[in-house]
DNA sequence: TATAAATAGTTTACGCGTAAACTATCTACA
DNA sequence: TGTAGATAGTTTACGCGTAAACTATTTATA
């Protein structure tokens, strides 16, 4: 079992050092998930980033600044345009100016979307499930420390 | 420590499970990673898949077919085009039709592109050393089986 | 109060991931 | 040998990530 990434690339040497082999593991699980999210979110007529764009918005009960959706999902600002962009063409946000900072525009979500949502939550936390199954209560909790040890600033 | 994520996200509602709260772990970890790692390689001229494209050529240490290419990366098949498109332009690469089977290209890494790898190799495994360091060998150790038992089919 | 700097958001240009449809070539087999 | 199916790769259309340059508006300040 140690070293299946090893197999799965058909790397003949071995890794060059411990860190090396972790990163990469993170990397490709990572990829693999994204691609089975995506999938059920493509089912439902959304990417990714239109789900997470959506969630934050339906979690805030408000609207929001675009930047500030940006910034919630740790994305770089011009992507957001034509995110918002798309989420408004097809109906599951609404756009406004603000009427104090007329730079700012916000950003709200409509009923449409909240529909699809709702939808979308039993599968996909289905799906979060079924990802990780292999997992035990204890072990879950020990990859998220882990994780967010890495992560620490 | 534990939710840290939660901060980070400025979410207000605990995570609905452990699965889910691990998924957004491993996503948002490797996002993390991505970004850093593309930093790198951007300031040697190349992007992360086109690095993967030339490290594979470099292991293999002789020409490969461009599926066989894409199939180590997990690649989908039409996107492996454009990417090799880009290292012949760069003269990274060059593409060689095969006398017996005139269906398959073969790609050959050029010594330009050697020469580009070597000089990341010491900066790029200082990556992941640094991006990491923060786990003691036995957390690595730990988090790569974890990953690795997500993974297994 | 006029002007410089900061802020919110957009546009443009490019790379690459996805799916679907296509071309060229090879293989199997009737 | 001729035709159907498989295989290698490409093209097209679209979404979104990145950086750099831009517009519009607001704030700070001289």
């Amino acid at each position: 079992m140690a070293g299946g990434i090893r197999k799965e690339l058909k790397k003949k040497k071995p890794f060059d050092s411990l860190h090396q082999e972790a990163m990469l593991n993170i990397l490709r699980t990572s990829d693999q998930f994204e691609n089975r999210l995506g999938r059920l979110f493509r089912e439902h007529g959304l990417t990714h980033s239109q789900y997470n764009v959506l969630r934050i918005l339906r979690g805030e009960g408000k609207p929001l600044p675009s930047l500030e959706i940006a910034d919630r999902m740790i994305q770089v600002v011009p992507a957001i345009t034509g995110l918002i962009d798309r989420l408004e063409t097809q109906q599951l946000v609404k756009r406004r100016r603000c009427e104090d900072d007329r730079r700012v525009v916000y950003v709200e979500i409509t009923p449409k979307a909240v529909g699809i949502l709702s939808k979308l939550d039993r599968p996909l936390n289905d799906l979060h499930v079924q990802l990780l199954e292999r997992l035990s209560k204890s072990e879950l909790t020990e990859l998220i420390r882990l994780l967010e040890k890495t992560r620490t600033i």
